[in-house]
DNA sequence: ATGGCTTAAAAATTAAGA
């Protein structure tokens, strides 16, 4: 059983990406973010064709997430229970014998903004909501891109982030209320090189310098973090012509 | 090295991302 996450940048533009990751990979589900899609225009035609079903829900311009899997995703939910004002960035759906949840985290934008309280909130509120459904569902898994760099090695050069978005001390204690809801982060299971990482600015050829930081996750309740065989990045797709600035986030379970 | 790149809106710029 495959799993992924994968934070696209638009799925209009991504679609031929995306298609052409899903025969290569073969995951068996994959959670998506930041369609910018709305539900009308969503690509459920290619998609099924590839031999996946889908779930989702988007917007125009902005966030938008979705569930991709070979068998119907089942029992859909959107949003944080009790958290009405979640504009398209979370989703969750059972699929098999798994509960999936894909989540776009707030981006925050700097530290002095209220798009950073309104973050702080989302985290809190999206913890409180797991404190409860991790124990309520064995097999959990919570996927997608968190826009939290947890420690300075998910960082390529901690002086330089050093108070900016993603790596504030008040952003890296929420995401590790997050974990400390019995969510293991499933990258850290495992032996890793350094300076591995999800995402890279578009700008000033980031990518190929390998300025990067790791913000998209796959965690695991304990049930599922025993069964996982391994978890990688899937950098291929961030070197094709015009791609996301995220990478493919990809774990295997027994 | 902290500039600039990509997207979507709309029709030249602006907002947002991270």
């Amino acid at each position: 059983m495959k799993l992924a996450t994968w934070n696209v940048n638009s799925l209009k533009v991504r679609l031929p990406h995306l298609l052409d990751w899903l025969a290569a990979a073969r995951p068996d589900a994959v959670c998506l973010q930041e369609t910018k899609t709305e539900d009308a225009n969503f690509p459920l035609a290619a998609i099924e064709a590839a031999g996946y079903r889908a779930v989702f829900c988007g917007q125009k311009s902005y966030n938008g997430v979705a569930i991709l899997a070979r068998g119907q995703p089942a029992e859909v939910a959107h949003g944080i229970p009790d958290f009405p004002d979640d504009p398209k960035r979370l989703i969750a759906a059972t699929v098999g014998d798994l509960r999936l949840i894909c989540a776009y985290a707030p981006n925050g934008q700097s530290p002095e903004s209220d798009k950073y309280v309104y973050k702080l909130r989302w985290y809190e509120a999206l913890t409180r909501w797991m404190k409860s459904e991790v124990r309520k569902r064995p097999r959990l898994a919570l996927l997608g891109d968190f826009n939290v760099a947890p420690e300075d090695r998910d960082v390529h050069n901690p002086k330089r982030w050093e108070g900016h978005i993603h790596v504030t001390p008040p952003e890296r204690a929420a995401f590790r209320a997050l974990l400390d809801t019995g969510l293991a982060d499933s990258f850290r299971l495992f032996e890793q090189p350094e300076k591995e990482f999800s995402w890279w600015d578009y700008r000033l050829n980031a990518f190929q310098r390998g300025w990067g930081l790791r913000i998209d996750f796959v965690l695991l309740s304990p049930e599922l973090a025993k069964a996982c065989k391994s978890a990688v990045i899937d950098k291929g797709p961030r070197t094709l012509e015009r791609p996301s600035d995220h990478a493919p986030v990809v774990v295997e379970l027994a």
